[in-house]
DNA sequence: TCGGCGATGACAGTTACTGACATCAGTCGC
DNA sequence: GCGACTGATGTCAGTAACTGTCATCGCCGA
């Protein structure tokens, strides 16, 4: 046996969601967490930058498995689409964990704090996807618009099946019928008067 | 005269913005901040709730805005041109101040932390919308991806011309370019396989 | 067996942020 | 015109997040 229990990491991220869970963010300390994960503050801070940290350090790398489901994407799929796959992708690892990922969800909402931190996170997918469209030869301008509007749709399919007591729905679905929906929306609103402004180039 | 020099929010403010441009937002200190307005780092945390809120409590209220922009566009227009119409409207705004406006997006884009706040900020827009446009009778799925592409049009029109150097396109004329821009992709984009998942309800 | 490595602890220090109380120019009621 | 009241500020003490530095001590390879 090693001179201390192993998996410190662990110990710590799950000590600290049952703290959060239990008091609030607020209200925990972050030598409680450390405390209860049977180590010290300091060490907490070897292993998290900061004490939002703790939250959004998982094992899998859903960066990497974005930009590998937009890579792999068929050569005929369009922007849109690639990101769509990406999507998807990542939705079956949230579907594997649901009570934890949803535990998880509803202690993100309830602190400003860590909703800035999960925005930041979701930007870097964002830009991660934008890379990788980039690299399948996608313009700048379409790259980062299916980038933005893919992460758009998922936050807010997310946040629906976040809040589904059922379960009833899959993620992928929701993903899947939202997307479905802006379709219709951006292809339903014609090119309207746009005020004080001249179209061409 | 007063017992104390006038505008010390603002006065605040500026000495922040100062600060902050000439060694960094991380190097600078609350104390320093205050010291330079003629004041204490008390009196800062009693006009800002903490160190980031300096540089994003303008004077104008871009939420008030964007829900009368919203509310004000014609009935005929669906709720992609009503988000587009109050994007027009904060964007003039904008262009008031550019230079003001562009120095403090440079202090944001180099401090992780102060992206972070801008994000939250940008997604409160969202939310915003999003009430706007339920008040429109708007259905909360089409409000809700109206809103938060139409953010995204909003973030990436803006990074564009944050980052021009010539100031030679209006933020309009980018805003209205990325929508249409949008529209041409989400039209060209075929109805694909989606793979693992089956259309229908 | 010895010496370096790596994860941890111990401890002091800085800074963001808060609560409680004091100060004092203007202002309002009388 | 005087006293109570208000509102913006100062002062001070305290908490907690985070950092730098050095010590500790099992483990592992030479």
């Amino acid at each position: 046996m090693g001179r201390w229990e192993p998996n410190a990491r662990d110990r710590l991220a799950l000590a600290a969601l049952e703290l959060f869970g239990e008091r609030g963010y607020e209200q925990t300390t972050v030598a409680e967490i450390a405390g209860r994960a049977g180590l010290t503050e300091r060490t907490f801070f070897r292993h998290f930058a900061d004490k939002r940290e703790v939250l959004f350090s998982g094992g899998v790398d859903l960066r990497g498995l974005l930009e590998r489901g937009v890579a792999e994407a068929p050569d005929t799929a369009g922007p849109i689409d690639a990101v769509a796959a990406a999507l998807t992708a990542i939705s079956a690892v949230f579907a594997e964990r649901p009570d934890f990922v949803r535990q998880r969800h509803a202690v993100v909402e309830a602190t400003p704090e860590l909703r800035e931190r999960e925005l930041i996170k979701l930007a870097s997918f964002a830009s991660a996807l934008t890379d990788a469209l980039r690299q399948r030869g996608v313009p700048a301008l379409a790259a980062s618009l299916a980038a933005e509007t893919g992460m758009a749709v998922f936050r807010i399919a997310f946040q629906r099946w976040a809040q589904q007591t059922d379960q009833k729905t899959d993620l992928a679905r929701l993903i899947h019928d939202s997307l479905d929906e802006l379709r219709a929306m951006t292809a339903g609103a014609a090119t309207e008067d746009r005020v004080g402004h001249r179209p061409g180039r």
